[in-house]
DNA sequence: GTCTATAACGACAGAGTGGTCATCAGGATC
DNA sequence: GATCCTGATGACCACTCTGTCGTTATAGAC
């Protein structure tokens, strides 16, 4: 379940926002000034996946939030009355991932705040197929939380089949992506092998896979 | 250069739009049409990095162009006089990277721009410094556009310098995150010693680098 | 310039990696 | 069920990678 960071100190605006983002699976948690919205943040065990920061806060200006949702990786959206083209350039140049003016329809909300959801994943470079989970941007892979310790060459093999759950790669296109070379000057059994040892490392049980699936005469896919 | 695609058929707002961009250093291409757009899109060698779509469009409604693009992997923000929710949340659900309703401010769409372009980046998962080039989507290094052959290690220690460039990592933060314990149960030098490797590979002078700059009594540091 | 702590280096050994072969197993087709 | 073909397997070898040692070079303090 999502967390949801609301920075607001009207009353009715927070307890309509809430009810809203309840209504759709989120965990809400209100902050009404700066300062208290700093201590959700900070607080130990604190994971938002997102903060609506309303900019006027009555003990300062709500780009400073930004600042410590910055520090501990949460993307921003502010929320404001004022649609000046200043204030909604500023806030995304500072790097907010999104600006909403009020008065703000729950449905362009909503969407804004999925679409962030789905951009943070992919920005932190997160790819999981069942109990596998790529972190690209350590170069490391899990199975249930536990490091893989995968090969340069089979590294890149699964991450190809994570990238592309379900999709088929035959063999030649396995060969032009992880050798870059056209299928001549290697045994076409090289790669066979290979993915025997990479289900040897990812899979339960390697001779009934469930994540490199074998297709006959195809080739190989990740999944059903 | 980014090349960006307008696509919009109300010759006063294009060229009002195509001068906005230009002064920014832009590259622009005008397709008044969705036929044209799809045209421009699929012309051999495009390479827009972003496409700005009018939903209304002589020829058929302005979604349609978005699957287009869609395959070319460009992102779209779509532009409209309609602010309809529906129509706002509609096309964000569907991928699009925003939705401007006009009118616009140049400053504001500017901006907005700018982060799509920015977050394009980290999508690619493509992190750049230098001559070097790290895909981590793939799970590969380049120098000038030719792949190095690193091995698992080195690629660990490379991305995480690449990944925050500047910053100075300690020896004790160079053990905890390659090899996720602490410094005790292996020998200072032996990081010495693979670093000396990376540089080896990456470094036009490794006697002299530019990359895996030493801070001496502290630790190692990407660039200055 | 001398001294000293720190980093770099060359070399070594054991473990891991990557490519190949010969052989085996099991779908598919008849 | 016999046959054929594709993919799986175990074994092998050259090569690379990784951690360590002993030694040398060097920056920075005095």
């Amino acid at each position: 379940m999502y967390q949801i960071l609301v920075v607001e100190d009207s009353v009715d605006i927070y307890e309509a926002l809430s009810a809203i983002l309840r209504d759709e699976g989120f965990g809400v948690t209100v902050a009404d000034t700066q300062k208290a919205a700093t201590q959700a943040l900070e607080a130990p065990g604190a994971a938002f996946d997102l903060a609506l920061v309303d900019l006027a806060l009555p003990d300062g200006h709500g780009f400073s939030v930004y600042h410590v949702a910055e520090e501990f990786d949460v993307p921003v959206i502010f929320l404001s009355a004022n649609d000046d083209e200043y204030m909604v350039s500023g806030g995304l140049d500072m790097g907010a991932v999104d600006y909403i003016t009020k008065p703000y329809r729950p449905r362009v909300l909503l969407s804004r705040i999925n679409k962030v959801l789905r951009d943070r994943g992919k920005l932190n470079a997160e790819i999981t197929f069942g109990e596998l989970r790529a972190d690209t941007a350590r170069g490391t892979v899990y199975k249930n939380g536990e490091e893989l310790y995968l090969s340069r060459l089979e590294y890149k093999l699964l991450l190809l089949f994570m990238s592309k759950p379900g999709q088929l790669f035959t063999r030649d296109a396995l060969f032009d992506e992880i050798w870059n070379i056209t299928h001549e000057y290697i045994t076409d059994n090289t790669l066979t092998v290979h993915i025997k040892r990479l289900r040897e490392k990812i899979e339960d049980d390697p001779q009934d896979p469930k994540y490199i699936r074998t297709v006959r005469g195809m080739g190989y896919k990740m999944g059903d």
